[in-house]
DNA sequence: GCTTGACCTTGACGTAACGTCAACGTCTCT
DNA sequence: AGAGACGTTGACGTTACGTCAAGGTCAAGC
């Protein structure tokens, strides 16, 4: 038999056969005079057998081991964990597959909508399209919302759960424009106070208590770090304004 | 933010930034005076996009396509492809563990037993140990039985069946060993009619009329042209001139 | 004897998604 | 000023083969 046939013979290609003669894992036959591989039925059992533990999913290196030692012992073992393997990928497949399920159901798959869905309304709700403040916050969320651990997230949608009610949404619009209007003006412009002012003044009493208790936990301060690098130095100084008052206001 | 605080924020490492800026899936940032590249907060959520879609399974070059003409449309259709294909996937993991579970449930994982149990109990049966006639015959069937199409695997099982019976099994000892015995002779030697005729007075009825009729068969001459390659020409004799007693039996 | 075509040979590069050096520059701290 | 942590580009390693490239072998037909 030539290598052509042995590989039809089993149902592999002659690639496949060189290869696994690289590998060591089928040895090399006799060859003719003409330097053809020249196999015997012993070889096309041989390869079958290589054949029937890689799509069972061994990689080629355990087939070799598997084949070396020959143990059954050994195999057994190696079976035991391919098929906890095996029980894993599974359940990662049907995850993925329910996450798929999910979106697929959702209507619109816009992919700006990295954000849980209630998260996603609110932020439209509170700042006008078009704002680079805005843009920022729901960036902000949309990393809080993925990369955060699950408690941390929690206690986020509940600190923001107030902005939800009606009359905060539309005076949110106008804080968000006043916001941006400042990104270029200087810490000392007298608008920054202002505007610090009448954030506390506004903000829900309940979020304004939760907001200053959050505070106090170091991973805050890594998501507000990544904030305030990419605010204009006036609108900083419009959040440690506003977040003095707040403090103040908890200590009274 | 610098490249490794960008790749924990998100979860990945620092490599895979640099990779996804490398087939075009991440844009490169500015760079600091000192060469090194300059996060802001939208890259992390475009890093977070990516990763979404990778975890989700589509390939990069998939994600870069998706990201690339931004259509809602296309999106849907990729990922309910995906569907499919991981339905796919879980259907042939299944598929495996179920063999695995059988090869676990089994005594012995002996390597050697390619062949279907009660075949290999069959043929362990027919022929002594230590037969190179017998190794040949079981290679045979082991490669009939992972490689024939199923139709042609029933025929020759259902061929084979009338050697079962015990009193079949005790002659083909015999007749195995001699051969083996023939094995370096002559074509011309006078064992080798007699052997003929013993393999053509021995065998079944059912089975005779069975190899006339596969004889007839395109298929069989393939998997017969293997295994005469493989015996020396006396051995070859044998079998011929029994086929040849066989067929004219069938005749009359 | 010569070509043709099917098959074989070895060697080497390509794949997907990064991991892992190497060799070297930058930043921060002491 | 040196140390240590981190960054830069470049290039090779991984898996199980696919896919040329450049050429040798063999049987058949002219």
């Amino acid at each position: 038999m030539r290598i052509g046939e042995l590989a039809a013979l089993v149902g592999v290609t002659t690639r496949t056969v060189r290869h696994y003669h690289h590998l060591g894992l089928l040895p090399e036959p006799e060859r003719t005079p003409g330097g053809y591989r020249d196999y015997r039925l012993r070889d096309a059992v041989l390869l079958t057998r290589v054949r029937r533990l890689a799509e069972l999913g061994l990689s080629l290196d355990e087939i070799r081991d598997v084949l070396a030692d020959d143990q059954d012992r050994d195999l057994r073992e190696v079976l035991t964990d391919l098929d906890a393997d095996l029980a894993h990928q599974q359940d990662a497949i049907a995850a993925r597959r329910a996450r798929l399920a999910v979106l697929l159901a959702e209507a619109d798959l816009n992919l700006d909508t990295t954000v849980a869905p209630d998260l996603g309304d609110l932020l439209h709700d509170i700042h006008p399209a078009g704002s680079a403040f805005a843009a920022l916050d729901r960036d902000m969320l949309s990393l809080i919302d993925t990369g955060a651990d699950t408690a941390a997230r929690e206690q986020i949608m509940a600190m923001i759960q107030p902005l939800t009610a009606s009359d905060v949404r539309g005076r949110g619009h106008a804080l968000t424009a006043r916001m941006d209007a400042i990104a270029g003006a200087d810490p000392s412009d007298p608008r920054v106070a202002a505007l610090a002012a009448e954030f506390a003044a506004h903000l829900p009493t309940e979020m304004a208590a939760a907001m200053v208790a959050s505070l106090e936990q170091s991973e805050t301060s890594h998501w507000l770090g990544l904030m305030t690098s990419e605010l204009a130095p006036a609108q900083v100084k419009v959040l440690c304004l506003m977040v003095t008052t707040l403090k103040e206001r908890a200590c009274s």
